[in-house]
Parts: structure tokens; C-alpha cells; sequence
DNA sequence: ATCAAACTGGACTGTCCAGTACTCTAGTTC
DNA sequence: GAACTAGAGTACTGGACAGTCCAGTTTGAT
């Protein structure tokens, strides 16, 4: 009946070693951004994962590589959703209101606990993975500002915006929006996260500021 | 001759207790800043301050205050010049000229690489010591932003600048000027670093546009 | 029923580390 | 020169951890 599983006690479609795998990726997931890289041992994560250590060894090469494999799908996981959303400012008809949506959109995205974990983590790994900290700016903040680049300047074309240099409108807006709460909540852990009403409020604001600066009229 | 120590070998005014509590602090505060809480062993920074482990334990009572120790002086070293810097933007006459000034000393002092890995530090050990995450947050970009706020208001009641709330103009000011360069050396490494005439010119970018919002002609 | 692969549980190796204890040396004080 | 002190050097305790190995069990396909 099932076409390469059998209905086992649960199918769910996953193998058996598939399921085990990501029992293992999501208690190492949780372990490694609560508790950093060196402070998660092997075996917190066997047993988290309700698993036996040789099972681990089985699906992972060593520890780097099963630490190496949740960050760049944590990464990858949360940056097109994103990127997307930052795209399709490119057909709004009203660029204020445009924009205003994104800013809200993009701060809620970004300030997540789970996405500022991930920031603390790679930030504080940068010297022992050092490619992780690219794959993370190019795969966040610099695609996003790619993205958004590219859409000022058709919008600069259009004269929509006034600016020379759309890279650095594109980056302008960005931190306007986000740079201060994302500042405060990396430092000051998670208790400080403002409530969605001061993240609008903060959205909006960093938009204004961006449209006195850049906008046409 | 000495007052209260005697003319030993070499007498710089310091005992040498207090030359051997230098000597760990120097050892420690490097090797924190490049390898981290974790990764730094007590036995490691007694053999770089060319000290025993014994003197190690007589000057500090374990791992976790001299971490809090190095972390709360190299914070406090930097904090006291920066925000007089920031202060002392309330005598300048030109304004657009005296925010560049600010602005290109601002991000020039951050960007250094000892404020840098002191961040990622202070970051990555944020689970750890949430109250040097605090402390870092306080002293640093808290300071500033209370600083250019206060100052920010005096001159919007000269109608110098045009805005309601001045805390929220600092916090602009501050991110537009540095958080681009900050967040992309901060995840891709103190190799990144741009040269002091690309600092200049994001300083420089960054006081045009708020300048551009919040400038009162 | 049979068989191979996957898995468990636990033991084991070699290493590292925080923090302590103790001995021995050299400089300082009286 | 005797007494004292700071420190060097070194060894030790108790615990943790990455990674390996193995004996025995479960699971799933044929």
C-alpha cells in the first residue's frame, strides 16, 4: 500500500532514519541556540533527541557538521520568505503604504527570538566558523539590501525616489527600520522585546525618515 | 625611597602584585577576545601572563569574575571618550559640519577590532552573562543615544533640527551612521573592514540623509 | 520465517579543564 | 641572619566531553 514504506506503527511518509534525523536536528537545533556550540555536548543531544549516540555518529560526521548543517538550514529556512516579500514591494502601486508594510513585515520577520538566537549564535562562532557568518549576512541583511537595491532604482528611474547611490538607500532603509531593536534585543536578551505595537511604531517611524530623506516629492 | 614599595629590579610605581594582576588581565583580555569564554582555559592565560596558575586564583576568585572583570574595564575604557565626544557636539556652530565630525569619529571608534570582538564577545556570551550584555548595551549605544538625544532637543528648541521625539532622531542618527559597516564586519569578520575613506563616506552618507529628515531647512 | 540494516545502551579511550594542594625558591623585612 | 611573603612549578581531584566499539535487540523488507 504505502509505495516504498510500509504502514508501520505511524507513517507519517518518513523512513525510520528519516524521522530519527530530524528528531536529532530539532533537539540539536534547540540545544545549540539556547546553550551555544561548545556548551552543547553530543550526548545532550542524543538524548534530547530520544536516540542513541551511534545514531547521531551515523547521520552526522562529527559535531561541526551536525552544527554546520543547522545553521545554514535555519538560514536558508527563514532568508527566501523574505526576500520574496521584500520583491514584491517592486508592484505596489502606493510606495508609502508600500513600504510602511514592508518595514512592519520585515522587522516582525527579523526580531523573532528564534531568528535572534541564531544571530547571537553565529555572531558569537564567527572566529570558529567563519563561513557561517558570511553565509548568514548574505543570506539576511545582504540579500535583503540586494533585493531592496534593485528595486529603488527602478523606482529611481521612475522617479518614485531621488537618490543617487541605491545600494546605499537600500541599506539606509534597512537599519533605519531595524537597527535599533535589533541592537537592544541582541544585547539585552529577549525579556526586552518590544510588543508589536512599538515594533509597528519603530517601522513606521524608520519608514518616515527614509521617505523625508529619499522620497520624491 | 619608594614610598611603599622599595626599588626593586625594575620599579615602575607598581607593585609587583599589581604588575602580575596587569600582566593576567593583559593575557586574559586577549585571549577572551580571540577565542572566547569557553575556549580560553585558566591554564592558557597563566602561561601567556607568564604567571602560575596559583597567582591566577590569589588575584581573581574564579573564571567568571576575571571574565566580568575584563569585560566591565575594556567597556568602561572606551565609553567616558566616546560620549564626551557626543557631548561636546553641543558647542559646534556648524551643525552639518560638527555631525560629520561626530559621525566619522563615532564609527571609527566602534569599528575598531578590539570594540569589535569585544561585541561578539559580549554577544555570544549573552546567555551566559546576561548582565554584561546589559552593561555593554548601557554603556555603549545606550550612552550615545541618551547623549545626541539631550543634545538633539536643545537644538530642535533652537529650531536647528525639525523633530517630535529626539530620542527616536538619536537612535536614527546613530544606526544610519554605523549600522551597515557594524553588522556586516560584526558577521563577516574584522578582514571585511572597509578603509578609513569608505568609513568616512558612510560616516558622511549617513549625516546627509538625517540630515535630509530631520534638518530644519 | 528469515535476514540485513538500523538502533540501543553502555562501556571505554584519550583528552581537557576548573580549581586545589604542596613543595621549593627568591626576594623583603626586621 | 631569621622570619616572612609572593610566587613558580607541578601534581592531583573530580568531572566532562568527542568519538569509538561492541553485544544484543528491534524493525522492516522479502
Amino acid at each position: 500500500m504505502g509505495e516504498t514504506t510500509t504502514a508501520s506503527t505511524q507513517d507519517r511518509g518518513e523512513t525510520r532514519t528519516a524521522r530519527k534525523r530530524r528528531a536529532i536536528l530539532d533537539a540539536a537545533t534547540t540545544l545549540f541556540l539556547r546553550e551555544g556550540y561548545l556548551a552543547t555536548s553530543m550526548d545532550q543531544i542524543a538524548a534530547a533527541a530520544s536516540v542513541s549516540k551511534q545514531t547521531v555518529y551515523k547521520q552526522f560526521a562529527d559535531k561541526q557538521s551536525l552544527f554546520r548543517e543547522i545553521v545554514t538550514g535555519t538560514v536558508a529556512e527563514v532568508s527566501d520568505p523574505v526576500a520574496e516579500q521584500v520583491a514584491s514591494l517592486r508592484d505596489d502601486t502606493d510606495l508609502a503604504a508600500g513600504l510602511r508594510g514592508l518595514a512592519r513585515a520585515l522587522l516582525t520577520q527579523v526580531i523573532q527570538p528564534r531568528m535572534m538566537q541564531l544571530r547571537r549564535l553565529v555572531i558569537g562562532e564567527a572566529g570558529r566558523f567563519p563561513e557561517l557568518g558570511r553565509l548568514f549576512y548574505d543570506s539576511g541583511p545582504g540579500r535583503t539590501i540586494d533585493t531592496l537595491a534593485a528595486t529603488f532604482e527602478s523606482l529611481a528611474a521612475r522617479g518614485t525616489l531621488r537618490l543617487q547611490d541605491p545600494r546605499l538607500a537600500a541599506e539606509h532603509f534597512n537599519w533605519l527600520i531595524m537597527a535599533a531593536p535589533l541592537n537592544r534585543v541582541m544585547l539585552c536578551g529577549d525579556a526586552e522585546l518590544p510588543d508589536q505595537t512599538d515594533l509597528d511604531r519603530y517601522a513606521d517611524a524608520g519608514t518616515r525618515a527614509f521617505l523625508a530623506a529619499y522620497g520624491a516629492n
